[in-house]
DNA sequence: GAAGGACTATACAACGTTGCAGGACTTAAG
DNA sequence: CTTAAGTCCTGCAACGTTGTATAGTCCTTC
């Protein structure tokens, strides 16, 4: 129903393969046979057909994105980044939730979808390793810290210093009880296992003893667990006087816990988060937390891609990691 | 480079056809036959071309999401329980971010992807009216209220209504002075007109005045743009005693702007928003609002377009406009 | 014992596009 | 004047899939 070359073709005079080198802007086409295939395009309204375009190229213009869940800020933001990055490329974003479930995030990398996208961005959750490895030769960038050695890229900022960085922050301002919340046992869950280490790490060089008992795990990073996990730091014999948070949202649930308990934030418990979202910016009282160079992280990933994509050279290099800058942001959650 | 039909076929010792059925799941196929090709299938790990598919067939199993923006988390929520129902019936959502802008909600309507996508639910905020008529056959559905008389379903809460509830419950409270925040005088903002319209109706019903100094524009629907609205609204040589704001975000924003002034909510100033996101029910205090049964919306929004893509009957029939239940939900910010 | 139907499998064409090979013509170089 | 190079355009084949048409086999049923 809707025109092709074909009738293009025919409205204008000219063959098919004239005016598939119009559409693609080959040179050698006249200007005068250039005027007159424009003409009948714009006249029939012609759009090319990816699908066909997709079929002889083997290229769709499409990359999938997939994140653990779009409601989260953080991974909203950097979706939106990326299809923002992408978009400067002229490339469609396929976003895609895993909702962390394995099951789910296997199937994006061996699935349906194989041929329909030309490479993934992909932040696992629940696959660690090997598994990823599955992957035919569709080029992948993972988001987050490297957790296998396969051949995919890697964008992602030093979490362990960063860790470190938010934990420094609480024990230069005195702070001597301090808990993490977010804590995560399952292998996969190497981010939190990164901020775990630079948590203790900064504990130690401020001579702080770590206590197993201040730090609480998390099944997820959401606010309610945050705020679960809060009210068990409150059922402590002695409560802790600050709290260093995996993410923005777990701090967002701790601090509602110690408000609606009647404690104060920072004059009680000094509270501290990770992303940077904008909800953090606005709570109150602010939310102190490191924000990772999110646009950057984008930017990157996409670029990484595109070298994968782009013509020989570039595209069979070996594996890179980049480390994305962050930075401390202190507002009214840790300030005096 | 992945293997086709072809190859399976050749390993099976069966035509190219007979392999097509199997995928297909066409019955008279015989089980040894079916056992031998899905053998094949296995060992070679095909899986079926999309592009070829949607060539042949000219269904992509492709339905484009246009939201203004992601980092809403109103939307977010929106686009994650559309991805889920569509799911459901197996078809991939391409999410799009329109930014709001009138020229991004042309290019979707009208471009590339035209052929790419088997369907449209799209939530305008820039375009209103004809111009969406562009579209050719491809259904759409729009969230939001009926803005033109096109051929396309709708699927909305009853703004006005909710808008009154929402007033309602604050005159209720014995409030006098209720501002409203989030008004927006372009045309095509017809949910923010439909919120000030009940705004007023339940001012009128309670035998307040409309006073156009307590209706306060935002320019967008953001944290930043409650906060500065609230901020004028304190201005005011009689502080308001309440504010109904035409979202969360913007609730959020004034909260903020409240507290940091040293005011008490609900004590001096009342606050509701709209949407029920999840931050104002971690907010200190936490967020009245009014929630719409945004999975209803989802659900319907995937299920008109079911029906619009299905064969025949139901098709071609006039446009509907379906409208979803909302409630009140009462929380620290206006309670007692 | 013949006619009809259900079952099983195949071949061919087509969807809309682009790469390749090549033809016809023009201009530049030797 | 011949050859080479450049310009402009065209036809054919192929990408991987599925709908239609067809044909053979086997089982009913009268």
């Amino acid at each position: 129903m809707p025109p092709g070359l074909k009738d293009v073709a025919a409205r204008a005079g000219v063959s098919i393969k004239t005016v598939s080198n119009v559409v693609n802007g080959y040179v050698h086409v006249a200007p005068a046979t250039r005027a007159r295939v424009q003409a009948a395009i714009d006249a029939l309204g012609y759009v090319p057909n990816i699908a066909a375009r997709q079929l002889r190229s083997g290229r769709s213009g499409v990359i999938a994105l997939a994140v653990p869940e779009l409601q989260s800020p953080y991974f909203a933001e950097i979706a939106g980044l990326i299809v923002q990055a992408a978009e400067r490329r002229s490339w469609t974003v396929l976003i895609d939730q895993t909702d962390g479930q394995a099951e789910r995030e296997r199937d994006l990398v061996e699935g349906l979808r194989r041929h329909a996208i030309d490479g993934l961005i992909f932040s696992p959750l629940a696959l660690a390793g090997e598994e990823l490895a599955l992957r035919d030769g569709t080029p992948m960038v993972l988001l987050g810290e490297r957790v296998w050695h396969g051949p995919a890229d890697h964008v992602a900022i030093d979490n362990t210093a960063a860790a470190a960085d938010a934990t420094r922050h609480l024990t230069a301002l005195g702070r001597r009880r301090i808990a993490a919340i977010g804590v995560q046992n399952r292998p996969s869950a190497v981010t939190a296992h990164q901020r775990l280490a630079g948590y203790r790490a900064a504990l130690a060089e401020a001579g702080l003893p770590v206590d197993p008992a201040l730090e609480i795990p998390a099944e997820s990073f959401h606010r309610a667990d945050g705020a679960a996990a809060m009210a068990r730091l409150l059922d402590l014999d002695s409560r802790p006087d600050a709290v260093f948070c995996f993410n923005d949202l777990l701090a967002l649930g701790a601090m509602r816990t110690l408000l609606s308990q009647g404690l104060s934030v920072p004059g009680d418990v000094a509270v501290i988060g990770f992303d940077d979202i904008e909800d953090g910016r606005f709570s109150t009282p602010t939310l102190s937390t490191v924000a990772p160079d999110a646009p950057r992280i984008a930017q990157l990933a996409v670029e990484l891609l595109a070298e994968r994509l782009g013509e020989g050279a570039a595209a069979a290099g070996a594996p890179r990691e980049l480390r994305v800058d962050h930075r401390l942001v202190v507002r009214e959650s840790t300030a005096g």
